[in-house]
DNA sequence: ACCATATTTGAAACCAATGTCAATTTTCGC
DNA sequence: GCGAAAATTGACATTGGTTTCAAATATGGT
């Protein structure tokens, strides 16, 4: 609260009697020292309790090491444990995550960025968002990026993916080969990346096997929050539409499509089958428990942050198409009658 | 990626042919630059695409525009609420949030603290955790400090509290109003601060009506997962403890609760009552939807922000005891008989 | 016009560290 | 014990800005 002086390198070398340069190179063990004014530098370090001033240290080496992160949202457990897993794959490397939020407002992500330029961070992540495509490759030009949940043409390399479709084509497998044939698909918004492309699994299961059926008089469409998902499945009862099963593009949404079968009296999984997708914390103890695909949160952030470092070493990186996993727990089940 | 020559004031002097002071006068506007030179100034910043270096700017000024956050998890939808708050709190003051994480850990969090101060943020924001407070009192007395969550004897000026006791005490009276008499309080770990005060509020309660039966009965220990509340319950079960009601100390402990109600065959709000506490997003779509106590999350966060932002500018601050609410869903109803 | 005052401007110091370079001291071979 | 090479050390420039101070220029009153 007081404005403390704060002690400098010079005060550390007049009380050591010996110059900044010195008490510099015991700091840092850069260069050999006398053990006497090495210990007399250690001494006066301990004494005066001196803390390194890390902005001037940053000026002068010319890094912040700041890694930035540009985000959407930090309350949702689902970026939540991407950004867990970013914490995790930088501790121990000297770098700072840096959290910036854009709320998927393409001027908030604008400005958030060049915050973080100006903060002269020595890497960018990039999680979602719909920042443009053009904007982020000039960035990368200047400073290495990789992205998630987000692909940018041109910098396939640096975009660290899941494979959407496959997600999606499996977990509807799963509920055609427990004999569901009227499989709703509540989608999410079309202008966030995964959406399409989890449709699109959905479609190429779909049309295996429901060769008269139109799938898309199956498709409605939510917002990702669990309301969204409640009024989806609402208007779908009001209407009468038949359906012996439901996926829905995230979990929120299949909590909210839960909620709303239970209104109307219909149970879960004996009456209706439903699917969700990312394996939040929660999918275990949803009453019944959610079969879900497990999206992998905290892998992502984690690889990102290793590939980051590697970038900004100079190192090459190759990054992998994560995996998916189908887990099936007690919201689906063979299709009665 | 490449390591293009960053641009500096020295090159916009250059190209608009003033000095480097007079960049920077009409950069901050601190001082009137004849019309012609500005324009030109303008103009070279436009044309190479000039971006301050944040950090020479904070070298030279002495303070770094950066509020550390020492947080515990930012995976956890309950920390989530409150950094959403704090970053919103934040908003348009030039300050940015630097999330620093403890994992409740005190060795972790004295590292995470150090890191805060060595990058000279401007003021500091404590998010529960661990660390003695005795090394929390040494860093208020060199830089400006609030905490929630959390409460250090001496510093009761900076500690923004909501009435857990009360909070509780009103979640118990509920259950009790209803008729019901063996209610079982699902307990945190005794080391978080919170948990001691709910269960003060607990007792207060049972203790005006229950004076024949003995409420440490009826406390049982979690760790605040759901898994813990699970656990805790089947234990319970398999003892055949009698009753009728829970009150957990978290929604995530209730939210296990119920699944393990739900594996015995125990309906709820028909055969056992169930209160939980926080109000997470999550509670209004359990099934049935949850009745809770809304923990203001979000508001401290934010109120943690404004007040450091005014602790910076030596303003005094008046910290509220941040009022609670009971949220009265579908999980609680009248004792049958 | 002319001088006093007000305004604009640039040179130079400064923020807190690092690292180069040259001077000083130490070590070591003979 | 002496000279050369090696090791240690300090002075100083540097990082990219801001700000003080004084010089230069502009303004205004008479």
């Amino acid at each position: 609260m007081e404005k403390k002086e704060a002690i400098t390198i010079q005060d550390i070398a007049r009380k050591a009697k010996v110059s900044p340069s010195t008490v510099s190179r015991v700091l840092n063990d850069t260069v050999p020292v006398a053990s006497d004014k090495r210990d007399a530098v250690l001494a006066a370090v301990k004494e005066l309790n001196y803390r390194p001033n890390l902005i001037a240290q940053n000026l002068v080496r010319g890094k912040s090491m700041v890694i930035g992160v540009l985000t959407q949202d930090t309350a949702s457990p689902f970026y939540g444990q991407i950004h867990q897993g970013i914490e995790q794959g930088l501790t121990g490397s000297g770098y700072q995550p840096m959290f910036v939020i854009g709320n998927w407002q393409v001027s908030e992500e604008l400005v958030a960025l060049e915050t973080l330029m100006m903060r002269q961070v020595d890497g960018i992540i990039i999680l979602g968002g719909n920042i443009p495509d053009e904007r982020i490759k000039e960035v990368a030009t200047e400073i290495p990026l990789v992205m998630t949940a987000r692909w940018v043409k041109g910098l396939e390399q640096q975009c660290l993916q899941v494979d959407n479709v496959k997600a999606s084509y499996d977990a509807t497998r799963h509920l055609i080969e427990l004999g569901h044939r009227h499989i709703i698909f509540v989608m999410g918004l079309p202008s966030i990346g995964d959406t399409l492309e989890r449709q699109k699994g959905y479609y190429q299961a779909m049309q295996e096997v429901n060769l008269d059926i139109d799938p898309q008089l199956l498709v409605i469409e939510g917002n990702f929050t669990q309301l969204s998902g409640l009024l989806a499945i609402e208007q779908l009862l009001n209407r009468k539409q038949f359906f012996s099963a439901i996926f829905a593009m995230n979990d929120e949404m299949a909590f909210g499509a839960m909620l709303a079968l239970y209104r109307h009296g219909l149970r879960v999984p004996e009456d209706i089958s439903l699917v969700g997708f990312d394996d939040q914390d929660h999918t275990a103890y949803t009453i019944p428990p959610l079969t879900t695909v497990r999206y992998p949160m905290f892998d992502m952030g984690f690889m990102a942050a290793q590939s980051i470092l590697k970038l900004i070493q100079g190192q090459a990186i190759n990054l992998p198409l994560l995996p998916t996993q189908l887990i099936v727990r007690e919201s689906t089940m063979r299709y009665q009658q």
